[in-house]
RNA sequence: GGAGAGAUGGCAGAGCGGUCGAAUGCGGCGGUCUUGAAAACCGUUGAAGCGCAAGUUUCCGGGGGUUCGAAUCCCUCUCUCUCCGCCA
């Protein structure tokens, strides 16, 4: 979350920025600045009357040690009267406040962001790979799966419900390999592979920013109030919740393979088709903990790592920097990269690349001692390398034959053939 | 799930209800000594809020209570360990 203290002295260029990101709550920055110097005063108040009061009780204590029985208890009169005057609730309200409204603060857009309120607004930063042209009667990856039996969707509906698909066969394991060749890939370029949990307790929740603002977004199981993972992000970037690294451990890259569950509540009837929109579906997930002065060259570089992952699947992809209205609650930068499905005729994102700036660490108490010995927050980064449901609808779409389907050269080996049927 | 033990500073580990933000050891940092290193010795070493500063407040797993005063007593929650049961 953002730092009151950056708030107040930034007050406009976050007026500014909030209206970039399309806030509509703007009066919640004089309201928080009030509640902050009501802070001050309450624990200015209680800090000279506890200072008095531990005193007395120091000298309490030391006239019982000389057996000045009656000169304690008058004291013992003084304090009492002290602790009427102590007013602690108005202190935890005024706490209580500023909290709330930090949580309901989104992080500001970096200078960077384009302005702007729907995805339509979003900047096309960059285009490659190229489209094919696929024959006549070409079909959507639905189809594909049916027809050579790589992944049931009716079979998840019985087991689970909807958006939870079964993977068979030869789907099964072009998953299992895609999952391996992109761990692979990324560990090559110095990122460490863990294996989290994937059930989550609420502080790591609230940690990444997941809590308060996605609460009904995740599968949450009431009977230990853990919540099921929406993402990767959440259980690796916990990892350096309440630790203060030294400038050396810098940068940290981490990688990791997990399931991610979404309730995608409200999201019914559009573009779930398939495996478009699932409440279950694997990811391949990037996280980086930095020096702030780094985090953006930090940025770049993972968009470029993510952009060769792309070009080595020879899939049609651009790149989106969103604008204001369209990023996440907790991001400062954002670039989306999407795939073009050749035969649904659309783009399909499939990856997103963040930079949160101080929001999750200030949360989460990341930081890092810097040259001069002074605690400071660290930048948190990540980016999905990929998600891979979309990544395999548009390799099973583009590479489709008049009688089987093709694989990228980078995936032969570890799927064990050159197409998959 | 049942029974018991525990949670203290980076780690280990003390702590009769008052002078404890906390002994001691290790580790870290600085220094003396040394050609250099080790050893030895000396010093230093938690976090947060308010304040120009002096200073002051808070923090001994979380929350609540008793008391003039709590790391120390009580309640409660969470977690860890040991034994038993169950089990991949």
């Amino acid at each position: 979350m953002l730092q009151v203290g950056f708030i107040r002295q930034n007050t406009e260029l976050v007026r500014q920025r909030l209206a970039l990101k399309n806030f509509k709550q703007p009066e919640l920055v004089d309201e928080l600045l009030r509640w902050d110097d009501k802070r001050k005063e309450y624990q200015h108040e209680l800090d000279e009357l506890q200072a008095k009061i531990n005193a007395s009780s120091k000298e309490i204590g030391q006239l019982m040690g000389k057996g000045l029985k009656e000169e304690a208890e008058k004291k013992k009169l003084d304090v009492a009267e002290w602790k009427q005057q102590q007013t602690p609730e108005k202190l935890t309200e005024a706490e209580k406040n500023i909290e709330a409204i930090l949580y309901l603060l989104p992080n500001l857009p970096s200078e960077k962001v384009p302005p702007g309120k729907t995805p339509e607004e979003n900047i096309v930063v960059k285009e490659g790979g190229e489209k094919p042209s696929l024959h006549a009667g070409a079909v959507p990856h639905w189809d594909l799966a049916k027809k050579y039996n790589l992944i049931d969707f009716e079979l998840g509906n019985k087991i689970t419900g909807s958006g939870f698909p079964v993977y068979i066969n030869k789907g099964a394991k072009l998953q299992r390999s895609m999952i391996q060749y992109f761990l692979d890939f990324n560990t090559a370029a110095g990122y460490i592979e863990y294996l989290p949990p994937f059930m989550v307790n609420e502080a790591s929740a609230y940690g990444t920013g997941q809590l308060p603002d996605k609460e009904g977004q995740m599968y949450h199981a009431t009977e230990d109030n853990f919540y099921l993972i929406p993402t990767a992000e959440v259980p690796i970037t916990n990892i350096y919740r309440d630790t203060i690294l030294k400038e050396a451990e810098l940068p940290v890259k981490i990688t990791a393979y997990t399931p991610c569950f979404r309730r995608e509540a409200g999201s019914y009837g559009k573009d779930v088709r398939g495996l478009n929109r699932l409440h279950q579906f694997d990811k391949v997930e990037l996280v980086q903990l930095v020096n702030p002065a780094q985090s953006y060259d930090v940025l770049e570089e993972m968009v470029a790592h993510v952009e060769r992952l792309l070009q080595s699947l020879e899939l049609p992809y651009r790149i989106l920097k969103l604008c204001g209205g369209d990023m996440g609650f907790t991001s400062a930068l954002t670039y989306d990269f999407e795939v073009y499905s050749t035969a649904q005729q659309k783009w399909l994102e499939v990856s997103s690349v963040s930079n949160f700036e101080t929001y999750q660490t200030n949360r989460m108490k990341a930081r890092y001692k810097d040259a001069n010995g002074k605690t400071q927050l660290l930048h948190s980064l990540n980016g999905s390398s990929l998600a891979l449901p979309r990544i395999l609808a548009s390799v099973l779409e583009n590479n489709q034959t008049i009688d089987g389907i093709l694989l990228p050269k980078s995936l032969h080996s570890y799927f064990g053939s050159d197409r998959v049927v």
